[in-house]
DNA sequence: TTGTACGCGTTATCAC
DNA sequence: GTGATAACGCGTACAA
């Protein structure tokens, strides 16, 4: 194969052989810092190392070892959500804090597209890594039925349905539904409607379910708009569509925060006070529920150890750890504010 | 090497050579979908994939061919900012299509400590991209230093000091500066301060540069602080600050949306009303300046194409273009709204 | 059309 | 202590 670019070839180990003079062997060994060598062969290798520029050639080694101690990340999230939502940040940082620390290397890789499902899937059984998170899978996700095919350790943030075999780490989005929409009943509203969104997902299911949960005989179908992204603009379309629904609307659950701060800004369009004529609630406790006036209140997730425990996850099961079936639910927190 | 984990070896070629009866070559023209392949062999050797549950391994192919098809995206940002900053995401986005237009894997690396910044160094001398795009690299950067070193195609995006041979794009932080400042005074300013950030990265120090420009002899630098991060906590105690020092204060600078935010807010628990009595304008146009109250006047930074332009560089790259020295710098707009 | 043999860059296992 | 030699899993020139 003719070397069609004009770039350097990086130095192997074969070129500090050739420049120091000792064998292959010696070489590795005094790359990998290992016992009996001597001192002048040692010398003599880190100056051929030195002098031709030799980096060790990590992929190789990873064949070699067949183990790449790296770990993928997914995030499959539309483009509006990936940009809003501050929970992917916190759960991969979560998530690298802890490989980082087994000095593991986390590498993110971003869906945004059929291809990129399909690339990404490739990527993932291509011997790159030895696990792999997930974030907010798809119930036929091509990536999900990739990582459960090789039999790769693997966990999944959040819990995507009709997926068996891989553990997942996410909250109980129905109970804390649940008892943020039973807390704007107690406040004394009586016709509560909700902005639900990501039905296609647990999360928000759940979140309705949990909303039916605490309204009993009380729900009503007919105050619950169905938007498909947690997304600001969600939120004022929503909320448009539920006052022109119900003028006499006076509690909104909204399925997030990004939601919830546009039903907000659209209220202050129109002759309804927060909280004093309605009251909103927010699902994240994200930067969105800080910025809104009044102050939102809401269900705090605890993104950073979601990826903290599905990072721990992975690592067990590296080590010949048998995931349990089913997953983990961490507890939420409702955050009382100004909002309701 | 014993087998210490209990996980099931994955098959290779090997293994579909044994099943189906024909040789290596064969197998791997098939997978390959070359030419010259009978139909039966073809059959043959699919039925026998299928059966062992056979998948390519890319990394091994990679090391034969010597290229990866994947492009490594750095992120070095402190938390806080790595949370807060929307350009981020935009920036990855952009890059992320550009990639995957040309079939290429975006791989994202976040540095969060020193001990990510050596691995990821390694990581990328590893031989696992053909390339990197890095966003906000430091001067003494190890990342930067191992990507010059080896030579491997790369773009950063932002402008960092004392590295050469590595092009750049970004945006002319200072222009952008100067013609916002200079707006802020043709609005009847007279004691205007800045709070800046980051003085360690060409964004930070051309901002404060443009700052100066635009003032001229009006130029107080006790009217200047400076606080690390691009974050809303640095608005708030930057705003204290600045209160403090001078009391007549009436406008502000924020070198970014986020401190801009965090003055606003800290501004309203004064007797100071914007922008009656005092005007404050950021920087980055991000969903921080949406969320201010009054909506805040601020530099709109074409984030998305900053990662499509360092994309498409590294590819040509790839491809054995030459990058000149120097970088690109792409415009930027003032978006004028209601806080000064 | 198919099979064989070699090399990609490493590491590990041997004799010496 | 050191130096051959065999893998790791794959692609491919070359011979058949």
């Amino acid at each position: 194969m003719p070397n069609d670019d004009r770039r350097p070839r990086r130095a192997t180990i074969h070129d500090v052989v050739s420049e120091s003079g000792v064998s292959r062997g010696t070489v590795s060994r005094v790359l990998n810092d290992e016992r009996y060598v001597s001192a002048e062969a040692r010398i003599a290798v880190e100056a051929a190392v030195a002098k031709v520029g030799y980096v060790r050639n990590t992929a190789a080694r990873n064949l070699k070892s067949q183990r790449s101690r790296a770990i993928g990340l997914v995030v499959h999230e539309p483009h509006s959500v990936f940009l809003e939502d501050p929970n992917i940040g916190a759960i991969l940082l979560g998530t690298n804090t802890v490989l980082s620390e087994a000095d593991y290397q986390l590498v993110s890789l971003v869906v945004d597209s059929d291809r990129d499902s399909a690339r990404v899937a490739e990527y993932l059984s291509g011997g790159f890594v030895d696990g792999v998170v997930i974030i907010s899978a798809r119930a036929a996700d091509p990536i999900a039925r990739a990582v459960a095919k090789l039999g790769i350790p693997a966990a999944f943030v959040g819990h995507p349905p009709e997926i068996s075999g891989i553990p997942w780490v996410g909250i109980d989005n129905r109970a804390a539904a649940r008892a943020i929409t039973a807390r704007l009943i107690a406040t004394g509203r009586r016709r509560v409607g909700m902005i639900v969104s990501a039905l296609d997902r647990d999360s928000g299911r759940d979140r309705l379910a949990g909303f039916r949960d605490a309204l009993g005989d009380a729900f009503d179908p007919g105050l619950v708009v169905d938007y498909p992204l947690y997304a600001y603009r969600s939120g004022s379309d929503g909320m448009a569509e539920l006052l022109r629904r119900s003028p006499d609307i006076d509690g909104v659950f909204a399925a997030s925060d990004a939601i919830a701060a546009g039903a907000m800004d659209w209220l202050r369009g129109t002759n309804k006070a927060v909280p004093l004529d309605i009251g909103v609630v927010g699902f994240d406790d994200s930067a969105w529920a800080l910025r809104c006036q009044p102050l939102l209140s809401t269900v705090r997730q605890p993104a950073d150890e979601l990826g903290r425990r599905a990072a721990e996850s992975v690592l067990s099961q590296i080590q010949g750890a048998v995931p349990g079936e089913g997953g983990i639910m961490l507890d939420t927190a409702i955050v009382w504010r100004d909002s309701a």
